[in-house]
DNA sequence: CATATTAGTGAACAGATGTTGACTTGACCG
DNA sequence: CGGTCAAGTCAACATCTGTTCACTAATATG
């Protein structure tokens, strides 16, 4: 007459370590889910993460200590992918042609593409916990001396000082994100949306370029 | 020997209407000052804003439907306070030397001075609801083609379209609004702070604006 | 002056929250 | 094989949450 036991703990493959950092993975992504809708972290309950990843509430401590410990997880990851796109892109000879519009697209595809994790970022950059703001805001800022670098290359910005590059690397990051932004929340039904996000970008930036190409012999206003 | 009756209602002065007005004023600026803090708009509570302005939770409900209604009300007057220094600034000569330097100045004075406000503004941006976002994306490109046409009067734009202009405008708008954010992080303690984030952003419009003096004539790539 | 309005009260509610402690049960290792 | 360790469970807790309802008392109105 007794039904075979209805166990609850049913995830059955993978060694003990697999299984503990399935389950993490889990929290994170039911993290991330929830934080696409109109949530924002702060106000991200405990309850329902552990809810949303099919574990009981006290399992959530076996995994971080507490809930600000997992958004900084999720920074952190968040910006790994980041640096894995910077690799790859440098990994790739150039494009000699519309160097900026490849550019502008390849970074708005990758954004689109880890949804998730770039919708998080821009909501917790300045809504977040201070901890929080500051790991993003140095995140961004190791970004922007990287970039400095390779603007660096541009046949154009050979003659300008780093302290410049630096600047104009940031007008380049800052330009990039409000774009990744305006992306995100593109509504999907209006393909033409996306295009117009990336034209006005491409310009924005060709004009940021122009004026840094002249900046130097202008110093003295 | 009965003691004065000790009345929790205490605020006497005024009328009636009067008197509304100023508990809604001491619900809104309850949640501001919550806001200042490390707390999202999101997770702000209706109860910690009654308590706040001293006033009986239930009694919310004479003044806004709901939390979000109010979040709505401080978009609004958020903006409000901005167009008044646009308004400012536009009845005062503009200056002939150091022009961008000045109206750095001015507006990050203003920001700090509103500090609430714009904490408020620069952490719902992205991280509140879909509605609250969509109206400040709204009275930020209200303010954009503002800015536009004053752009319009400085004569090294005098040439440029009116179309680029809406372009220089988003980028000079995008620009002044990194630095406020800056500058409402900025520590106090450190004095040299706030002007080298002033400095910067100097920097990065005259950039923008060398550019865009050049961009219409190098239209042909 | 009598009456009607209405901002604010106070208590109660059903539900959600973070954190605790003692427990099970399966994987690990000697 | 037998003991240890730890991921996950379960139940309980005190606290906070939004919303309701009937109420009070002061102002406004006719």
């Amino acid at each position: 007459m007794a039904a075979p036991p209805s166990d609850r703990r049913r995830k059955q493959p993978g060694s003990r370590d697999e299984r503990k950092s399935r389950t993490r993975r889990g929290l994170l992504d039911a993290a991330l889910a929830r934080l696409s809708g109109e949530q924002s972290f702060s106000s991200l309950s405990l309850r329902e993460v552990t809810k949303d990843a099919g574990v009981v509430p006290a399992a959530f401590y076996r995994h971080f200590p507490t809930m600000e410990a997992l958004g900084m997880s999720l920074v952190e990851e968040s910006f790994a992918t980041l640096r894995g796109l910077m690799r790859e892109v440098r990994s790739e000879p150039l494009p000699t042609t519309h160097l900026i519009r490849q550019s502008v697209d390849t970074f708005l595809d990758y954004v689109l593409e880890h949804e998730l994790h770039f919708r998080f970022i821009a909501k917790e950059r300045y809504g977040g916990s201070s901890t929080m703001r500051m790991a993003i805001r140095q995140e961004i800022r190791l970004f922007t001396s990287e970039l400095a670098t390779d603007l660096a290359r541009m046949p154009r910005l050979a003659t300008v000082s780093s302290a410049d590059l630096q600047l104009i690397s940031s007008l380049v990051v800052q330009t990039i994100i409000a774009a990744s932004e305006l992306a995100l929340d593109a509504r999907p039904e209006d393909a033409s949306e996306l295009p117009r996000i990336a034209d006005e970008a491409e310009r924005k930036l060709q004009i940021i370029l122009l004026g840094a190409a002249v900046w130097r012999s202008d110093q003295s206003r």
